[in-house]
DNA sequence: TCTATTGCTACTGTTTGTGTAGCGGAATTC
DNA sequence: GAATTCCGCTACACAAACAGTAGCAATAGA
């Protein structure tokens, strides 16, 4: 399956909308963790796979390539990190993450 | 396999970090997108299906308990809807949303 | 009692993801 | 210049996740 872009129908849509697009993407599994693993900055194809609990490569160099084709991360001769684009959505992340603590701390309670 | 929470192991982690955790759940088809739906008020089950392109009932019953035990949503007379932690992991995906539409128009050009 | 709606489940087939092994190419080392 | 080492990536066979249809038990209303 091609890698959808927004204002092209993706898994489980037809509208194209950027966020359905953003969706399934995102909701396949491993690429919310690459995304998070790039934050410290680039990693090569092999330390990211350690990173990501030695994802299988074969998953690996779908999500990377989905990723790129969407102009979230781009590969450099120093490895695969965020474009410009994929900063902001890393951002995001990051707000997360913050969230997550505190979710954690109320599930305790 | 029982939906895991912060503190215990998730898939594709040990360590039971929130986050490790969040991207878990958020990672499994559906899940955004079931979110995403529950940002108008409370849904029934059968509306929440339509919502979601007629996702199929086992799919969203798993996300549905899922979410429920992760307390994120709950369940009351007049449907599904979120609970206060959920409210703030709407806003999140409100952030996405409008990120996305931006992402959108980069990717015009 | 009959109807309609609720959340939910069983069952089976398709799609997605996994795990191992190893490829060809480029850079580095001896 | 031959051998080694790293790079991104792929083939293939297996396992897990997801999908689609049908229909259940429980509740509420007429």
């Amino acid at each position: 399956m091609p890698t959808k872009k927004p204002g092209q129908t993706a898994r489980g849509t037809q509208s194209g909308r950027p966020i359905m697009v953003l969706f399934d993407i995102l909701g396949q599994r491993w690429t919310l963790r690459i995304l998070w693993e790039l934050r410290g900055g680039r990693l090569t194809f092999r330390q990211l796979r350690e990173r990501c609990d030695d994802v299988s490569p074969t998953s690996l160099n779908k999500r990377l390539k989905s990723l790129r084709e969407l102009a979230l991360i781009d590969l450099e001769k120093s490895g695969f990190g965020y474009t410009q684009l994929g900063i902001e959505l890393g951002e995001k992340l990051a707000d997360m993450n913050q969230w997550s603590e505190r979710w954690a701390k109320s599930l305790d309670r």
